[in-house]
DNA sequence: CGGGCCTTTGACTGGTTTCAACTTCTGTGG
DNA sequence: CCACAGAAGTTGAAACCAGTCAAAGGCCCG
């Protein structure tokens, strides 16, 4: 199952049998559940994860007290908050999964010793970091560019498999919008 | 000038003489002029941006023809389009200076060089990217969450004396709304 | 000193939200 | 395996925040 994670560092930095089996010692895996969190507002976060299946959701509560979704995390994606995470304090944030999932479970401790033992680490995660900043950039402009029926619909084409997989309320959370609108547009045609 | 840069790397990894050398050798600083531009869309981003002075803003043109501010770039900020930097395809954004600024340039090449003779430098920036993936979800979040009169309130006692050094329609941009509503939110009060 | 850009102000428009009622789907226990 | 309760999705009406347009005033820079 971790060879999802393997074949991911391997399209940005090629590992050795020996880096290979280093960088899995420093791994654990872990099944979560549908509707389990792996994160809750106001505890700590202690680590990265990667989907090796399944999907999660990362989302906060407004001060409406409704939940807004701030990104997917699909297979292949790392999924934390980086914030809680490099300051040691409380995160704002909800990481549930959408679907039972698993994870590759990589705690701040292991990184940081990953990252001593092996600088290419340090380089896959430079490039994942890097990606993940441009895709967000790329998001924004989204956001700001298209109306709530222009996004939905370029959601729609980019993504197809992915809107069949997860509740229209949580995509339109996704996309900036109330669930009321999401339905319009599609009733639309 | 470039000791601005020395001091922000080592706020995140420690170098000594030689290693500051080395990183010497890899940059240049170069001048722009306030509204001139380090990157225009169409073209390929070339480099990595560091700034030592003065103030940039990196936008887009809508497909209203609007222009869309997608962030600044102050004192001690990396600034570039790394999505075009990495695939060396053209890029959609503008990146412009506000005012007469100096910039330390690390050119991609100069880049990966680095890379490979300074593990360190590696370091260095997944820090970097890290840290901008973050600051990157946080203004989503604002967004998300906040009217456009809160949002304004909000970047206004966050950053007072920035508020000052940049023409309001700008600013209005670059929290997501239009001139207008900026000048009728002053007006309140 | 003049011209153009920036800001202000007001009226109008419209996309999106909110609220509420109703229908459909889903999953859990009897 | 069915029944029922709660969750998710739909629909329409009313309210509102923000955008657009237009005109006037202010200010900076050449």
């Amino acid at each position: 199952m971790v060879q999802a994670l393997l074949n991911h560092v391997n399209r940005f930095v090629s590992l050795n049998t020996d880096e290979q089996h280093l960088l899995l010692d420093h791994l654990s895996v872990r099944h979560v559940n549908k509707k389990e969190h792996i994160l809750v507002a106001g505890a700590i976060c202690t680590a990265n994860y990667f989907v090796l299946n399944g999907c999660f959701r990362m989302y906060f509560i407004k001060e409406s007290g409704q939940e807004q979704i701030v990104q997917f995390g699909l297979n292949n994606w790392w999924i934390s908050d980086l914030t809680s995470l490099e300051s040691g304090k409380p995160s704002g944030f909800y990481i549930q999964a959408i679907e039972d999932a698993n994870v590759a479970v990589l705690t701040k401790q292991n990184q940081e010793l990953l990252f001593s033992s092996m600088p290419k680490a340090e380089r896959y995660f430079r490039l994942v970091m890097q990606k993940a900043y441009a895709a967000s950039l790329m998001r924004l402009q989204y956001l700001f560019d298209l109306s709530a029926e222009e996004r939905y619909h370029h959601f729609n084409t980019a993504y197809p498999e992915f809107v069949q997989r997860v509740p229209q309320y949580m995509l339109a959370s996704y996309l900036g919008f109330t669930p009321e609108v999401l339905s319009k547009i599609r009733a639309k045609k």
